[in-house]
RNA sequence: GCGGAUGUGGCGUAAUGGCAGCCGCGCCAGACUUAGGAUCUGGUGCCGUAAGGCGUGGGGGUUCGAGUCCCUUCAUCCGCACCA
């Protein structure tokens, strides 16, 4: 009989879960071993096929492990707070909760069946009040402390209040944005809002008025990395800046630790760079200039810059203010006052999305203000532009437009002037381009005149901070992080406001639930669903919070729950905290390289800081699995409508008619007039039909009902109700062709392969070893079962190696040598490759062994058994069920096991779950002889066997004696002999 | 523009600087047969009857020897992007 995956699997899932197989002990005198996968956020589609992909490697690791003897914490959970739920929440009335719930449940029953090793008894959700009490336990945190710069990490904010009341502040250095200085009696006498808002300052979770990005249509603010191309994210809806007052953490304190702690970690290059990218540290220098007093002959103050090319300031012929730049509005003239403000005005209304599609639009307007040159004295122009950034640096540049390409297309299309000051080391045309490269000499530039830039550089920052004009200065292009949602599904940010003056909960008062709302939409003022709460105040008396804690939040610590999941006394026990320290192997998607990965590190930083965690990085290592995109399918729909402009019943074209050039189409026209002609009386002809590629809309079709392009007509007549009476025109041959093309594989697509269908169907020791099969974890690949068979096939070859029929076959003879070789070459081979997160090729690997030994009809248990432990990562329910059967003496566990009668600690030693892996023994892979490969001039010709302890000199001798050497050598003597012991021989003639 | 990655049969892919194409899919031929999406055997990079020649995106280099190292160039994918 065939092997029954149905019937082995189910039993064995079941035995797993009745004997908590997978339990993780906190104290054991193994080494530790923490695998873990970013988890998923349950949404409404289900898992897809994609998902396994990570969770399936980071499940052979983990098990691998376990073989080898360490003690593996590998949980799982959910990121369950989030937007999805929210909306359908909108649409429906249906509580997140319950629709989370729901997904959650059937994730995890989607989960269950591939048989994974997860310890379920440490399960998160992040939208658990048990779990959110700690996120909010850290937001806490996170508003009690400030950043100390000169001990370089957080410390709490009473540190600081007890120097303010010392000294005022000025010997702190904090990470901070106030400039003003106080005294101490200044502090003592401040007011307690005055206090609460200076402190705010320098909080490491704030209040403040900052530009966010705000979607209209989802209300709410989103950070930098939920905006892509000017839309949001999540919806595609545009984004535009908006100055609101928002919760933010301080993680630009951090930007220097961030990119610095990256250098040690084992991540991917991609990622590191990436979050390099995103953090962007530019060293430059900061330099005021003097603004020309005004007519009257009034100071107007300074315009402070950032440049990292201080060596170009002979150059300046312009300076540039962000739209948004406090000084604007000092400094524009009266003549020029009608310019800006219509300027500003049309600044702001562009949506980032189409400031960012029009990049290459110059627009400006010149404020009718000069700036005093500090070295030549002359008056330099102020104007307005928006390529210039409020946010970054002092919102301000100088502009060099003969060496800065940006300034350049400014001047050029304002007619500014352009100042040569570097003379390039190459021939350079100035009327074509900018010269932007870091080289070249000095000249126009006064004392600078003659040295290089590098040399230049270096002086003019000398000579800028003896005269006072300015100083040295890093900037990052990392923004605080904006922490405050409008949303209902998320985190209530732990704080109430008492007389405006926010204030956090206190431990013993978390967590603060998330209250219930009888909408799940803005109040009619605009305010965030939360002030729809009812009775929802503080002691019945103060404000809370209104806005949620984003997204990201509850991802942000949540490797350190899974350490100790139940405790309600902190976030984590210090005992737990202690033996775990932080993630060995953590395996996700590339997509959170700039997002959660770096907010992770972020508030691993800040935890150890506070010394409550031991360590600075959250994960050692990390692996990026590729994203397994969908094959989307299509259909072409032929668009026309009634008199009345109504669309009339859908007429479907296969692809092959649909997308064939204009000229071919007469056929198609006929075919459709027919169709019409029968069908509508008001159609008159020619009217409305001109066939062109608009004709036919592109629409998503659910790729269940497409199998090799062919769609099935019925079950697409099914499909929607609009569809019912459908009309399809068909190839030739009765089918109906669908279009395809790989995409993202997402529920709007349609594109979603669960895989529920191959687990049903193949099996889930069949699923995992595809999956792995499919080639390199990290790359990137459509979704396709061609080749599963392949798969499928083996798990069947291996079976039949351990039985005859339907009877256990296994001999206790000793195995033969070659029987050996091939077990003890696929044991090294299988340990690398798992080391190496090589999976795909240990999957080759196993069928050549299992080839190899069905050829030599070897049912050896010495053999075998290994081979069974070996499977055991990969396929661990065949290879569970052929541990068993090896073992008859466990008859009685497995029939107790059947019944759910087995005490775990008994059942745990009797699993293969924790048996140990093999070791491989070198000496069944040395053959006594070698079979070398002679070739001449690289090209190899024949193979000669030597036996391997043969010597070089005696190698060379034997092959040039040989007659097929002196053919090849057409009687000449050879140039050159390399021998490379028990490798290859190469004559060069 | 900057950064990261990838280019090998019909397809997915494999090769510590040492026999290019392992393993699988597909395809071809055959065996068995209760006719199946089963199993087994053989073949399968391209050109050529063969001997042989040509082959890892293109060009160059290092080397006895390059898919692998170096330079250059092209193509595709991903991330960031007016960051001064």
């Amino acid at each position: 009989m065939e092997y029954d995956f149905r019937e082995v699997e189910k039993k064995w899932q079941a035995y797993w879960a009745a004997n908590k197989t997978y339990r993780t002990e906190d104290n054991s005198s193994k080494p530790k071993y923490f695998v873990l996968d970013m988890f998923p956020y349950p949404s409404g589609a289900g898992l897809h096929v994609g998902h396994p992909l990570g969770y399936i490697a980071s499940d052979i690791f983990a098990r691998y492990k376990r073989l080898k003897g360490f003690n593996v914490l590998h949980p799982m959970g959910y990121d369950s707070f989030g937007l999805p739920a929210e909306q359908y929440a909108i649409q429906t009335g249906q509580h997140p909760r319950i629709t989370t719930e729901n997904n959650i449940a059937r994730y995890r029953e989607q989960l269950d069946k591939i048989g994974f090793s997860f310890d379920w008894d440490r399960e998160v959700r992040t939208s658990d009040p048990q779990y959110y009490k700690w996120t909010q336990w850290i937001f806490i945190q996170l508003f009690n402390s400030w950043y100390n710069k000169k001990s370089n990490k957080a410390e709490k904010i009473e540190t600081l209040i007890a120097e303010f009341e010392k000294a005022g502040n000025a010997n702190i250095k904090a990470a901070c944005e106030l400039t003003e200085t106080f005294s101490s009696s200044d502090w003592n006498a401040f007011s307690e809002k005055d206090r609460s808002d200076v402190l705010l300052n320098y909080r490491l979770a704030f209040l403040s008025n900052t530009m966010v990005n705000w979607c209209p249509q989802l209300g709410t603010v989103l950070a930098n990395e939920e905006v892509k191309e000017g839309v949001s994210e999540r919806g595609g809806y545009p984004v535009e800046r908006k100055l609101m007052k928002q919760w933010s953490l301080r993680i630009t304190a951090y930007a220097d630790r961030l990119l610095t702690d990256l250098d040690a970690l084992d991540w991917t290059e991609s990622i590191k760079e990436a979050q390099r990218n995103w953090i962007g540290k530019s060293e430059g220098t900061s330099l005021k200039f003097t603004i020309a007093p005004s007519p009257e002959g009034e100071g107007r103050g300074e315009v402070e810059v950032f440049t990292t090319r201080p060596d170009t300031i002979f150059g300046v012929s312009f300076v540039t203010l962000a739209p948004e730049h406090e000084l604007v509005e000092k400094l524009t003239t009266p003549e020029q006052k009608k310019a800006v403000d219509e300027y500003i005005t049309l600044a702001k209304s562009r949506s980032e999305r189409e400031r960012m599609a029009d990049v290459k639009k110059i627009t400006g307007v010149f404020t009718g203000a000069y700036v005093i040159h500090p070295f030549t004295e002359k008056q330099v122009p102020i104007w307005i532009g928006d390529y210039v950034l409020a946010g970054y640096g002092t919102g301000a540049v100088m502009a060099v437009p003969a060496h800065d390409s940006r300034d350049y297309a400014f001047a050029n299309h304002f007619g500014i002037d352009k100042l040569i000051i570097i003379q390039p080391p190459v021939e350079w045309d100035f009327e074509k381009n900018s010269f932007d490269e870091k080289e070249g000499t000095l000249i126009n530039s006064d004392f600078l005149n003659g040295l290089e830039v590098k040399a230049a550089i270096k002086k003019i920052i000398a000579v800028i901070e003896e005269r006072g004009l300015g100083k040295g200065k890093t900037n990052f292009r990392l923004r605080d992080a904006i922490f405050g949602r409008q949303r209902y599904w998320g985190e209530p940010i732990p704080v109430y406001y008492e007389n405006g003056i926010p204030k956090v909960l206190s431990e013993n008062e978390l967590p603060l639930l998330l209250p219930e709302v009888d909408k799940y939409l803005p109040t009619e003022t605009g305010e965030p669903p939360l002030a729809r709460a009812k009775d929802w105040k503080y002691k019945g008396e103060f404000e809370y919070e209104y806005s949620t804690m984003p997204g990201w939040a509850g991802s942000s610590w949540y490797f350190l729950r899974y350490m100790d999941a139940h405790n309600d006394k902190a976030f984590a026990s210090k005992e737990a905290i202690d033996y775990w320290q932080n993630v060995d192997l953590y395996i996700g998607g590339a997509e959170h390289a700039t997002g959660h990965l770096l907010y992770i590190r972020f508030w691993t930083k800040f935890l150890n800081d506070l010394g409550l965690i031991p360590v600075t990085e959250p994960a050692k290592k990390l692996i990026n699995q590729g994203m397994i995109q969908g094959v989307s399918a299509f259909v072409y729909r032929f668009i026309y409508s009634d008199e009345n402009g109504k669309p009339t019943i859908p007429i479907f074209v296969s692809k092959n008619i649909a997308l064939k050039p204009l000229n071919d189409d007469v056929n198609l026209i006929n075919k459709i007039d027919d169709i019409i002609h029968s069908q509508f009386s008001f159609y008159e002809k020619g009217k409305r039909f001109h066939l062109a590629p608009h004709n036919f809309s592109k629409a998503h079709v659910d790729v269940n009902i497409v199998n090799n392009d062919i769609l099935d007509i019925e079950a697409f007549k099914n499909w929607r109700e609009e569809y019912k009476d459908a009309i399809f025109i068909t190839e030739e041959n009765g089918n109906y062709i669908c279009g395809s093309e790989v995409e993202k594989m997402s529920k709007s697509k349609w594109n979603v392969v669960s895989p529920d269908k191959i687990v049903e169907e193949q099996g889930a020791d069949c699923l995992r070893l595809y999956e792995m099969f499919l080639g390199p974890l990290e790359q990137s690949k459509p979704w396709s079962t061609s080749g599963i068979s392949g798969v499928s096939n083996f798990i069947r070859k291996l079976w039949r190696l351990y039985h005859n029929g339907d009877e256990l076959n296994i001999s206790n003879e000793p195995a033969t040598r070659p029987e050996l070789k091939t077990l003890h070459k696929t044991i090294k081979k299988i340990a690398q490759d798992i080391e190496n997160f090589s999976f795909n090729t240990s999957v080759s690997s196993f069928m050549i062994c299992v080839n190899e030994l069905t050829e030599f009809k070897c049912n050896k248990r010495e053999v075998l058994e290994p081979l069974a432990i070996l499977m055991a990562p990969y396929a661990p329910h065949i290879a569970e069920e052929l541990w068993i059967r090896l073992h008859p003496e466990f008859e009685a566990i497995r029939n107790n096991a059947k019944l759910g009668l087995i005490k775990p600690t008994l059942t745990k030693e009797f699993s293969i779950t924790y048996a140990t892996f093999p070791i491989c023994n070198e000496d069944y892979l040395v053959e006594s002889s070698f079979n070398y490969p002679i070739s001449f001039n690289g090209k190899t010709r024949f193979f000669q066997e030597y036996d391997r302890s043969l010597s070089k000199e005696d190698v060379e001798k034997e092959v040039l004696n040989l007659d097929q050497t002196q053919k090849y050598l057409e009687g000449k003597a050879p140039k050159k002999v390399i021998v490379v012991h028990n490798k290859i021989v190469n004559i060069v003639i």
